[in-house]
DNA sequence: CCGTTGACCCTTC
DNA sequence: AGAAGGGCCAACG
């Protein structure tokens, strides 16, 4: 792990099913807590088995409606790893919050 | 090496 | 409560 990218795939690889975790918070576990945009950045560019599609705003919000190809993609693929969706379109972080443990 | 850009987040109007 | 603007850090040309 040299570059920021690489960092943060390590981490959202981690990242459990069920769980979901915001660019905020894998950017601090990646060791810089305002670089969520880096953390993005590198989402983009991140290569196939990552699930990117984990990875959503602080508010739970997905990201920018177009990633993945379509925002409603995502919410099927969140569906499909058990996560639930509140009546605002938003995903249930106080459930789904993941930590950063990486212990496991 | 310096300037620009970006799947974000926070503060203020 | 909703919308707008600025700031931050690291990679890329």
């Amino acid at each position: 792990m040299s570059t920021f990218p690489e960092a943060v795939y390590q981490i959202v690889r981690q990242i459990p099913k069920g769980k979901v975790a915001t660019y905020g918070q894998i950017a601090m576990l990646a060791g810089s807590p305002r670089a969520s945009r880096i953390v993005g950045a590198a989402m983009f560019r991140a290569p196939a088995g990552l699930p990117c599609h984990r990875v959503l705003y602080r508010d739970g919000t997905l990201c920018c409606d177009q990633a993945f190809g379509g925002k409603e993609i995502q919410r099927q693929m969140l569906e499909a790893e058990g996560i639930t969706f509140l009546p605002d379109g938003r995903v249930d972080l106080k459930e789904h919050l993941w930590h950063g443990g990486n212990e496991e």
